[in-house]
DNA sequence: CGCAAATTTGAAAGGAGTCAATTCGCGTGG
DNA sequence: CCACGCGAATTGACTCCTTTCAAATTTGCG
């Protein structure tokens, strides 16, 4: 809880817009920065509107008329598709910095919903487009993010891509992790979503999400103060475990044998 | 042959780069547009060259400095992550009218190789980078494209998330005749890929991406006139087939499992 | 023509999905 | 304040599909 309240403070305290990623052409040294400069956000501010939702609101649905452009400043929203199936699949979880609601030929591609309590900015595009038009050197920074946006995605579908559910989840939790604003200080990770959007995210079951977990906690690697913070306790066996893609691990995981027979290699 | 050669002959008329894609906010009815006005590429052109590239060459690797950015004008080009593993998972496949090389802090995040033989334009960094901060217009038809690939690359990750390898090489197979330049005249899609690339790309072993054709030629939804060029006979059928994420196509598929007993259901 | 790589086929085993039942968490109402 | 009840989360058992390993076949090229 305070950390959560350290980092709704670093992001409110800008009072506006915020953009985090990396820049395309300098690096910066830093995991991600925020893109924009204060001059970014004092032109991006007066068009924009602050705007506060419930979790589980709904902002855009795709295919919908494609009328505003989002800027998540505080709390977690999820970006979806519906498949015909009737399920939906989870692109990204949008974090603060972040940018969605891009559309194409006037539509929205995915729908976009509230996981936790969110402020969002708004931005409609007449007034963006053409505050771009006139701005390129804000619009490099736009591109910036998307182009790390897509970066993203791409890891993501590393995760699905990944066989072992172990190593799913891994990487999940490394992915949340990287996303915890406040400053390093514990190896507690706080969990924003539900174990069915996890399982939809990294596309298993969600029950095979639940046993994992359990599996993770079993080998010690992870530990559950309570279903929303799990304690990174063995960062190095995490690593570890994210990165096998097969069954290749095992030559590694038979020195460990000894004392975690159970659910490691069964 | 004919269709790849007029193929060519579509792109290379152009005699400059070539940048397609769908636009962000004006809806142009068609699957994807020429975004570069003619204007553009006559300020592309003098500051990109083009080159011809053998198949399998190399073109950047990741973690490289990215010293250009390049430009697809006739080929296919794989863009790649090299996992820790040593494995190589396949992000997406680049053709005519693609964008490759956008870099993340300087380095490319990515890997890529000519899957066919290849013809690039290439951009410096310094000199792209001053036209688009002369240029808000230009820079933001890129923006469009940019965007439109983060979305394809979401498309991407739907065809990696599906279950059954079936669905999985119906998606591939959509996708790759939506690439096919030559307009429509036939069914048959031309497959410029190994099976071990297509394996890499949609997640499957190679194994069971050959299985998988055979089991849909079985099926009698495609034909294959050699290895590289399949045929698709039921189009409809290969739709159901590609939008079943789970086991729920047993209602539909029942219907024909009269004649086809084989491989549908079991 | 012959070798080497790619592709296909076969058989076996493991992991994840599905279905079903149980427990947990939490808001509601008595 | 406590009991109830609904949904989310977990657990268990079983089946099926994909991976894996190994071998045969084809393809492409020197």
């Amino acid at each position: 809880m305070d950390k959560a309240r350290s980092r709704d403070a670093d992001q409110l305290s800008l009072g506006g817009p915020s953009v985090t990623g990396r820049l395309l052409w300098a690096s910066s040294g830093a995991n991600t920065v925020q893109l924009l400069t204060d001059e970014d956000r004092a032109l991006l501010a007066p068009i924009g509107s602050a705007i506060q939702l419930k979790e589980g609101a709904k902002i855009f649905r795709q295919g919908d008329d494609a009328a505003a452009v989002f800027n998540v400043i505080h709390g977690v929203v999820k970006v979806y598709r519906t498949l015909p199936d009737g399920t939906e699949r989870i692109m990204s979880f949008m974090f603060p910095g972040d940018l969605l609601g891009l559309p194409e030929e006037g539509k929205y591609v995915l729908s976009a919903r509230a996981v936790t309590a969110v402020t969002v900015y708004r931005f409609l595009v007449p007034a963006l487009e053409s505050l771009l038009r006139a701005n390129a050197a804000l619009e490099f920074r736009l591109l910036s993010k998307v182009c790390h946006e897509l970066h993203e995605v791409g890891r993501h579908s590393v995760i699905v891509a990944r066989r072992p559910g172990l190593a799913k989840i891994a990487l999940f939790l490394q992915m949340l992790e990287s996303h915890q604003p406040a400053g390093g200080g514990t190896d507690e990770v706080y969990i924003p979503m539900s174990r069915s959007d996890i399982a939809d995210y990294v596309a298993m079951s969600s029950e095979a999400v639940s046993r994992t977990f359990r599996a993770l906690a079993d080998l010690g690697v992870i530990g559950f103060r309570d279903k929303r913070h799990a304690t990174i306790i063995d960062r190095a066996r995490l690593e570890t475990i994210a990165a096998q893609d097969r069954k290749c691990a095992k030559a590694r995981s038979d020195q460990e044998m000894g004392d975690r027979s159970g659910l490691a290699s069964t």
